[in-house]
DNA sequence: CCTGGCACTCCCACGTCGTGAGTGCCAGTC
DNA sequence: GACTGGCACTCACGACGTGGGAGTGCCAGG
C-alpha cells in the first residue's frame, strides 16, 4: 500500500524535532514547529498509525513519540535528501586537508576533520594494503646479515620489516636480489603478490636460494599477518554529548572503539560500493553492545575503486542528512588528494 | 616536627581503604580492618589532626575521610612500596612483549599491556626521534625526479619522506648522494643532524648541489616538523569504571586524551630522569582541567638514558604502588627489547 | 595519653503527592 | 469520510518531608 502522504510528514516532523531537542515530541508540539495544516488530533491519529506499523514508541504512556530504528530507516531511505555542505565548508575542507605533508598526515587530517563536522566519533581505515598495488621495494643492508625490506604502495603506504638472512651476503647480491623482485612485483596489485613471492625462489641464483627464501617469508608474513588493517580514529570527546542516549554507560563503544577487528567490520569496506555513503542504523549491524549506534560509513581512494574505509559511529538519533553529507564530502576530498599525490 | 608514627599508620591505613573501597572512610572501619592497636576514639584524634595538616578531609560532616592530594602525596613518597609484581606477572610480561615483529607492534603490545595491568588509560611515546640516532639512511628512486628518502634509527624506527628533486638525476648520481649523506650523518644522534645536514651542500659535486640541497630541505623537515612525536593510547574503557571520580565528567579526560600535546607534556621524558616512576597527583601539572587526575610515568630507552616516555592516566583516587609497579615493570621489559633489536 | 560513652550532625534512601504534558476516544462539523 | 475540539485519564518527574544510620567531637575517667 502507498504510505499516506502526511503520515510521512508527520514521521519526517517527528524525526527532525527529536533529533534536534533530543526529547520525545508530542502532537501539540508538531503542528507548532511544522506547519502541518491540521491539527493535533489528526496528527494524533497519525501518529497512532505509525506507532502500531513500528516506526515510531512512546518510551511510556502519555509521553512524546520517539522514532524506532524501523522510523529512522524509512526516514534515511525515503525521507531525506543527503544535505549538501554549504561552499564555506567545502572550502574549509579543502583547505584542511591540501597542506597534508604525507599519507599519515592526509589520515589524520581527515580523521579529526570528520569528528570536528560530524561531532561525532571518527574512524579513517588507512588504505589498506590487499587493494594497492606495489611502487617499489627497497633492500637496505643493515647490517651483513639482516636487512630492511621496504615496501612502498601506491597511495604511499610504506611498510617495512627486518629480515634476518641465513648468511652473510655482499653488496652486489643483495642488489641482484633487489633487482629481481622489483622486476617481479612493481605494478602488481598487493591481493596478487603472494603466488608470484613463492615463485622467486625458483628465478634466482643458486648461492642466492637460501636468502631469498628468507625474504620471500618475511614478505609473506608481511603480507599476511600485517594485513591487519590500521585504523585512525578521533572525536571520542563527542560521546560525552551523547553520553544519555547510550542509556548512561559509555563503555559498550569505548569497548568497541579499542577494538580495531569490530571497527573495520563496521567502517572497512566490504565490497566495490563505489561512493555510496552506508548507514547502518542500531542492531542493523552484527553487535549487540552497539545496539543504540549508528555508522555511517563510505569507502574513499584515488580513482572509482576504494582502498579504504572511513566513517563516524553516532547514536542512532543523530543528524543523517548532514553526517551523511560531512563523511560523503571528506572522503571524496581526500580521494582527490590521493590521486594527486600518486599519478598513476 | 618528626610526624608522629601511628598518625601515619591512619594515614596509610585511610589510604589503602578509600582506594579500596572508593567510599570516606571512617574510624571505626579503620580499627576493625587494620589492626590499629588502639581504639577509635584516639584514631579519630589522629584524624582530626590529619585534617587539621591538610592530609585529609571530609566530603561533609559526619562523613568518613577522603586524602586530599597532599595526603596522597605523603603516601607516595614516604608511606608506600612500590610493590614489586609476582613472577607470574613479570613472565605474563616478558612473555606478552616477546612476540612482537616491529617497533609498531612492541610500543601497541606495550601499550595495551599497561592499560591491562594497571586498569588506567595507557599512553606510549613512540621512541622520540631526536634522541635516537641515525644507523642507515635510504634513497629511493620513486621516478627520474622523486626519492623517497628513508632513516632508520637505532630504535627501529623508520622515518619516510617524499623529496621532490629540481631536475632528473640518474641512478649512480643518487648512489653518490646516498653514499655521502650516510657516511656523514650514520651514527650520530638526531638532535645534532642539523649542523651536519647543512653542511652536507658544500661537500658535493657541483652538479649534484641542486639535488642535495632538495634533499637537505627535506632532511630538516623531517628532524624539525616530524618532531611531533608519535603517540600510543589504549585503555580509554577504563575510565567508565572511575567515571565517579571525575564528578561525572568524562569530558576533560576525553579532550585531554585527544589531545596529544597535553599528553605528550603529561608523560613525555622532561629530562634525563633515569629510570624513576615520577607521579603527578592532582594539580602538581598544570592542566586545570584534570585536577583529579593522576599520572605515573617514566622513561624507557635500549640503554640507560631514556628514548621516550610512557605512563597511564587515572583518578587521583587510585591504586599507587601496584600502578607504579606495573609502569615500571612493562618500561624495564620494552627497553629491553629495544635494547636486543638493536645492538649498539 | 588513651578509652568508653554520649549527644549531635547531616547525608541519603524512601515514600508521598501535586503538576503538567501528552494521550486516546468520541461526538460533532464540513 | 476525514478532520476537529473537547474531555477524562495516565504517568514521569520534581518537591517535600521523614527516619535511620554512620560518623564525628568532646569530655570525663583510667
Amino acid at each position: 500500500m502507498p504510505m499516506d502522504e502526511r503520515k510521512l510528514d508527520v514521521l519526517r516532523a517527528i524525526v527532525e524535532d527529536y533529533v534536534a531537542t533530543q526529547e520525545p515530541v508530542g502532537s501539540k508540539a508538531l503542528v507548532d514547529r511544522h506547519n502541518l495544516r491540521v491539527s493535533s488530533a489528526t496528527v494524533r491519529n497519525d501518529m497512532a498509525v505509525l506507532e502500531e506499523e513500528g516506526y515510531i514508541r512512546q518510551p511510556h504512556t502519555s509521553a512524546g513519540r520517539i522514532p524506532t530504528d524501523k522510523g529512522y530507516r524509512l526516514f534515511v531511505d525515503k525521507l531525506s535528501r543527503i544535505k549538501p555542505l554549504s561552499p564555506a565548508e567545502k572550502r574549509a575542507i579543502q583547505r584542511f586537508l591540501e597542506g597534508s605533508l604525507d599519507l599519515d598526515d592526509v589520515v589524520h587530517r581527515a580523521v579529526r576533520l570528520l569528528a570536528q563536522l560530524t561531532r561525532q566519533v571518527a574512524v579513517v581505515q588507512y588504505p589498506s594494503l590487499t587493494r594497492s598495488t606495489v611502487r617499489h621495494l627497497e633492500l637496505i643492508s643493515v647490517s651483513t646479515t639482516r636487512l630492511l625490506v621496504v615496501m612502498i604502495t601506491d597511495t604511499g603506504r610504506v611498510e617495512q620489516r627486518l629480515c634476518e638472512l641465513p648468511g652473510p651476503y655482499d653488496e652486489e647480491s643483495v642488489l641482484t636480489l633487489r633487482r629481481l623482485i622489483n622486476e617481479k612485483l612493481t605494478g602488481k596489485r598487493l591481493a596478487d603478490t603472494p603466488s608470484l613471492v613463492a615463485a622467486l625462489v625458483d628465478e634466482v641464483r643458486y648461492d642466492l636460494r637460501p636468502a631469498m627464501t628468507s625474504l620471500s617469508t618475511v614478505l609473506m608474513e608481511s603480507l599476511a599477518e600485517r594485513n591487519e588493517e590500521r585504523l585512525a580514529l578521533a572525536g571520542t570527546v563527542n560521546l560525552t554529548r551523547s553520553a544519555l542516549d547510550f542509556h548512561g554507560s559509555l563503555m559498550p563503544i569505548l569497548e568497541a572503539i579499542e577494538e580495531e577487528v569490530v571497527l573495520l567490520k563496521l567502517i572497512g569496506e566490504t565490497g566495490t560500493s563505489g561512493s555510496m555513503v552506508r548507514v547502518l542504523i542500531g542492531d542493523e549491524h552484527e553487535f549487540a553492545d552497539l545496539r543504540t549506534t549508528s555508522v555511517i560509513s563510505t569507502g574513499y581512494g584515488p580513482g572509482q575503486t576504494a582502498v579504504g574505509g572511513m566513517g563516524v559511529l553516532g547514536p542512532t538519533r543523530m543528524d543523517y542528512p548532514s553526517t551523511m553529507a560531512a563523511v560523503r564530502a571528506v572522503a571524496r576530498y581526500v580521494g582527490e588528494i590521493l590521486a594527486q599525490n600518486s599519478p598513476h
